[in-house]
DNA sequence: ACATATCCGAGTAAAATTGTCAATTTTATA
DNA sequence: TATAAAATTGACAATTTTACTCGGATATGT
């Protein structure tokens, strides 16, 4: 079980429009070099992210993203449901209507249980607990090297 | 992020063989017709659990598997671990010595959180767990019914 | 005008997934 | 001992998914 890169992608993106949110506008260009990430893969993505309204655009030369809500509206679930869809573990959970074994199904419990804890946990953080992570760890590396 | 086939059939079979836990071995044949999976791809899986140590197999007529230990005893990671190697949400994580970024990594904490709920889970139930589940289903099925 | 950007759709190579199958070996039992 | 049941092994193949790449169109600040 691993994630794509559309969603780990997304994130460091959706991570970068946060640390200049309320600034001017990121491009592509910009985010692609400081992560390290395909140019080109990137504008999938952001269509993406722009179609399900949690980026806006700026088009057009010192153009590029923002963010359409403040950083600790925007979960980490909002990201991952445009990129990678909605977490399935199993078939067994999304498909219960239409199975004829769910009364009988010894596994659908323990599918459930993983899939809930995945869920709290990306629904609860924001791309600003991420933003604070960020800070706070660059604050410990800087007191270690002094 | 989706769970493969592997995981899923794999934790299903070894289900049934903890059902027949103490009684005589349980065939490929028997678990892929119950389970409605193809028993040519629970072969390949059973060799797997098989070098793993998690099965022992008898050879010959009225052969089949039984579990190496008693299902309070095996995990679903023990079993996750074999089929679908080990839960990688992101490289951020299993490649942390030779990654230069780890000290700026803004979403290592995140993958990190997901990544340790999981297993938390994963290593926390057994065989046996699922074995109770399914009773405690049949129970409240049954109630219904009458 | 021109350099920057986004926007859009198509294509593509490689990898992973999900099986299928044939041939061999082992063993209980009739 | 003959037979049938069952594991063991290794190879192969279809399909899907992933992770990009590219070409051109459109928009806009300077
Ligand atoms: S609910 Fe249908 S097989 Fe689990
Ligand atoms: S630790 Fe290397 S990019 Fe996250």
């Amino acid at each position: 079980m691993k994630l794509s890169t559309r969603g780990r992608y997304g994130v460091k993106a959706m991570f970068e429009l946060a640390l200049h949110h309320g600034g001017t506008p990121v491009s592509i260009k910009e985010i692609a070099e400081r992560q390290n990430i395909s140019e080109y893969y990137l504008e999938q993505l952001f269509s993406n992210l722009r179609k399900a309204g949690l980026v806006k655009s700026i088009r057009g030369a010192q153009g590029g993203y923002v963010l359409s809500r403040p950083p600790e509206e925007i979960t980490i679930a909002d990201i991952f449901n445009v990129l990678e869809g909605p977490i399935e573990v199993s078939d067994c959970i999304t498909q219960e209507m239409n199975c004829s074994r769910i009364n009988y199904c010894a596994t659908r419990l323990l599918w459930l249980k993983i899939s809930n804890s995945i869920n709290d946990i990306l629904n609860s953080t924001t791309l600003q607990d991420v933003v604070n992570d960020y800070n706070n760890l660059q604050e410990k590396t800087k007191g270690k090297e002094e």
